[in-house]
DNA sequence: CCCCCCCC
């Protein structure tokens, strides 16, 4: 067979050239491990006469390394390929291709292939592409350092070789400052993946990826102070909080990205509802706790970042309140808000953002205080997050914490990927959002007969679903129609009698002298095609029995005939009614819960020239 | 030993 490599075309890409389908040799790969499973591989290409290690395979061609069909030696054309400039690097990413000839049929090294570099680039390639053009609009890491280890400035001979060992690695002998009672000379160090309450804790080599404020508290068990770092080295992360003396001692010596050995600690189990990190464990100091900074040089072997990324569209079936990782592009980018606080009465700077993924879903995410002011990246920049919460409000979405961190542009290969996606296909694409009818609540709510909205599809129902209807008030409920709820203007939680005269609110943590009336009725709402169970809420409660919650209240509780009356009166009124259909659990059964979130007494003139239309348009 | 993280 003949094979001819594709001479010149590293050189030309490398200076943002573009080669139609190049034809290049596979000299050797590397797995870049499993950030959520999704193990990457690094290619070493060569074109004869430049070789180059920063091509990554695209992750659905992974299989063909493990199956033997890429291997070192083998031949291949790249049938798809987007370049990416990072930084003053570029990322070639190899996203189809086709085997010209097996390694083992080849069996050498063709050619004399050179690492590429600038100034070996000996004018072999084209001109740049146009400044504008869509490979250019590349990831600019915002925080560099951050970011340095999965694409090395320089690639080593040893670059390809067996991995390393990472069970054991000895700590740097430093030289001088280290924080707090360390004795001097080597310590052994352990994977932070070895970490449990159970072994002898000795020490840990790791990089800060994350430290937080320096938080207070004060409840029942006592008060205090804390601050936390989230640690990372190449078996995993980790934790670590340090309580009072040792935020004095610490808090202001550890610095983001930078690599100590941390010896003393001790470890509990990690409560999982407030992590996204994936260990089982988490450690905090104790009294003879040591901090030693490593040198730059010692410091290569560790990570930099670790993520657990999760697809958006899988978000939908996340639980409420998880605690995910996920990078997206930022689609778009919603006004900077004020919002107040209800709990604290404090004012609150906010901002959505719209992040899409190639799942082609979207979802809403919200940034919160200085973050909200400070982001005013317009050019759908790809954005990493670590530590989101999940929320369901309107469907799904997703809010950043205190403990989240948050990458715009990061110069992983997720990115890169995704970089790739929006702008040749992405940003062209319709996607399905996670936002349940968001605002006004189903503004195109479609009309719907009821027995047909009761058959909706679960899947929509997850999230919420909304749907029009007329709908005739068949029955309604007459226990439990009303609840004492908390007094304050914006709180409506329901209050516990402290039978003293007093009503308790947990939400607000306070004791009120009274309470005000409100109303949850459930009704059923029937058309010519089937009924349905709702949920009115105060609002709508109130224009069914036609009576503000307060008069309802006093009556229920002291004139039950003529509450029953007005109950009476309120049967076969008809509406329009907009319903949302959520599925929830219940008994460990799904069943579709409706509520009514808007409510008009029905205007038959309108109905009538509505159902006209409809006739209309079936008829032509 | 915290674990609050806000709003619609």
């Amino acid at each position: 067979m003949d094979i001819k490599l594709s001479t010149g075309a590293v050189a030309t890409l490398m200076k943002g050239g573009e080669v139609e389908k190049p034809v290049f040799q596979i000299l050797g790969f590397k797995k870049i491990a499993g950030q959520g499973g999704s193990d990457r591989f690094r290619l070493n290409i060569s074109d004869g006469l430049h070789s180059h290690t920063f091509a990554m395979l695209a992750t659905q061609l992974n299989h063909m390394i493990p199956e033997g069909e890429l291997d070192n030696n083998c031949v291949i054309r790249a049938e798809k390929l987007i370049s990416n400039a990072v930084s003053e690097k570029r990322v070639l990413i190899i996203l189809d291709l086709t085997v010209l000839a097996k390694g083992t049929a080849i069996g050498c090294k063709l050619g004399n292939p050179v690492q590429y570099t600038e100034q070996n680039a000996n004018g072999a390639g084209g001109k740049p592409a146009g400044q504008d053009s869509a490979q250019n609009r590349a990831p600019q890491p915002e925080t560099k350092p951050t970011v340095k280890s999965e694409f090395p400035t320089k690639a080593t001979g040893s670059f390809y070789g067996q991995s390393k060992s990472t069970s054991v690695s000895k700590s740097p002998t430093k030289n001088g400052s280290s924080f707090g009672n360390m004795s001097s000379g080597d310590c052994i160090t352990i994977p932070i993946r070895d970490i449990t309450p159970y072994g002898s804790k000795t020490a840990i080599k790791a990089r800060v990826t994350n430290k937080s404020a320096v938080r207070t508290w004060s409840n029942s068990r006592g008060d205090g102070k804390l601050f936390s770092v989230d640690l990372l080295d190449d078996s995993g992360e980790i934790r670590l909080t340090g309580f009072n003396t040792a935020v004095d001692q610490f808090y202001d010596l550890i610095k983001v990205n930078e690599v100590y050995t941390f010896s003393k600690f001790s470890a509990k189990p990690a409560n999982k509802q407030f992590t996204s990190l994936s260990h089982d464990y988490e450690i905090s100091f104790v009294n003879d706790s040591s901090v030693i900074p490593c040198l730059d040089s010692d410091s290569a072997d560790i990570p930099t970042l670790s993520f657990q990324f999760l697809e958006i569209a899988f978000i939908e079936t996340c639980e409420n309140n998880k605690i995910i990782d996920v990078v997206a592009v930022c689609k778009s980018r919603g006004d900077l808000q004020t919002v107040m606080a209800r709990a604290t009465n404090k004012e609150l700077k906010k901002r959505d953002i719209t992040l899409v993924d190639r799942t082609n879903t979207e979802i809403i995410m919200t940034l919160w205080g200085k973050q909200a002011e400070d982001f005013e990246d317009d050019t759908n920049p790809v954005i990493a997050v670590k530590g989101a919460k999940v929320s369901d409000f309107s469907g799904k979405s997703l809010s950043m914490l205190n403990s989240s961190s948050m990458m715009i542009n990061p110069d992983i290969p997720e990115a890169h990927v995704l970089r790739g996606w929006y702008d040749n296909e992405g940003m062209n694409v319709p996607t399905k959002s996670l936002v349940g009818q968001r605002g006004g609540g189903g503004a195109n709510a479609p009309w719907k007969m009821i027995r047909e909205a009761s058959i909706v599809d679960p899947s929509s129902a997850e999230s919420g679903y909304y749907f029009r209807s007329k709908a005739t008030v068949l029955a309604i409920k007459r226990e439990n129609a009303l609840y004492k709820a908390c007094p304050e203007e914006r709180c409506n939680k329901k209050v516990m009698d402290c039978n003293n005269g007093m009503w308790r609110c947990e939400k607000c943590n306070k004791e009120h002298t009274d309470f005000k009336w409100r109303l949850i009725l459930h009704a059923c709402f029937g058309d010519s095609s089937d009924s349905i169970w709702g949920t009115c809420f105060q609002e709508q409660g109130e224009l069914v029995l036609d009576n503000k919650a307060e008069v309802l209240g006093s009556l229920y509780q002291d004139e039950q005939d003529a509450f029953d009356a007005i109950i009476k009166q309120a049967v076969f009124k008809s509406y329009t009614a907009k319903f949302r259909a959520k599925m929830e659990v219940y008994n460990n059964e799904n069943r579709l819960k409706y509520s009514v979130v808007e409510l008009n007494p029905l205007n038959y003139g309108e109905y009538a020239q509505k159902l006209l239309a409809e006739i209309k348009e079936n008829v032509a």
